[in-house]
DNA sequence: GTGCATTTTTTGTGTACACACATTTTGATT
DNA sequence: AATCAAAATGTGTGTACACAAAAAATGCAC
């Protein structure tokens, strides 16, 4: 079927509010599988991409501050978040020699190890991505997708 | 910016990656929206999706199954979401007549009024992204992220 | 009809996250 | 020095979700 059920309803919406519900259906989607695939490591989409933004610093150290304006969702409770992740010794605080009301958080090594791991796995399954989503028809969609993203604050 | 903050670290990726990543934050950023707008009036977004497949069926009874079946995330606690529209009487249980098992759920006259008043709201706030999106743009957006969907179970 | 598997819904239990408020610590301003 | 602002944290509450299990009703094989 071309449209899933769960938006059936909706088809004598216009274009664009199609394309918001399917936008919100397919990250629902999309959030389901990765929170399988990393559920066996004990690690949940939210905390893991607090770990892919650590990796992306490449061992420079990175203000929490920072991490809440990378964030998918910017609202999260970044420092429970991390909490989570010390706990299992993913990554360690430090404080910050410039600042010192900021604290710079550091991949561990047991840190830095899982999250290559786990990066490979999500590599893998973005890859998939390839075989249904051309280059060119991706490309266009992120460009419609950020003409509303800058939109909004 | 055109890319937003949050994505700017994976510029390296493949479009397809970028896509997943991308549509993965306009959603969090619609929900936010959703959520703030939802918030006055003591409704989730996840709530309101319920109320608006009510709305859908025009006072017909639909039953809770069918219901689980046309949410966004149709892994949600069905049943405990009802019951908080229940609390503020906003819709009811009843009784199927053919088969006991099953339990229809209907609009109360206060959840039709609201859902009624919310989905203005939603419909304001979606008419804004024609000014962002266009018809034709938004229709191929569409089917780039639903030939994704489709090959999702 | 009786027994048994299946469907549908509800509930128990635990986890994770969002949100709001207050508080602490440090830095900046005057 | 005193005050104000910023960053992070503590604490509590509400919500959503997963997994498991129970209860009730149905349908089917025999």
């Amino acid at each position: 079927m071309k449209t899933p059920q769960a938006l059936q309803m909706t088809s004598f919406a216009s274009p664009q509010q199609q394309l918001a519900l399917t936008v919100l259906y397919t990250a629902s989607q999309m959030l389901n599988r990765h929170r399988t695939l990393l559920k066996p490591h004990g690690i949940t989409p939210e905390q893991f991409n607090i770990l892919r933004i650590l990796r992306g610093q490449k061992s420079n150290p990175i203000a929490l501050r920072d991490i809440s304006g990378r964030m998918i969702d910017r609202n999260s409770n970044t420092s429970r978040l991390i909490d989570k992740l010390v706990d299992k010794h993913l990554v360690r605080r430090e404080a910050c020699p410039e600042d010192r009301r900021r604290v710079d958080i550091l991949l561990t090594e047991k840190g830095a190890q899982l999250t290559e791991e786990l990066a490979n796995i999500m590599d893998a399954e973005m890859s998939m991505l390839q075989d249904v989503w051309s280059h060119t028809d991706a490309k266009k969609a992120i460009d419609t997708l950020d003409d509303w993203n800058e939109t909004q604050t």
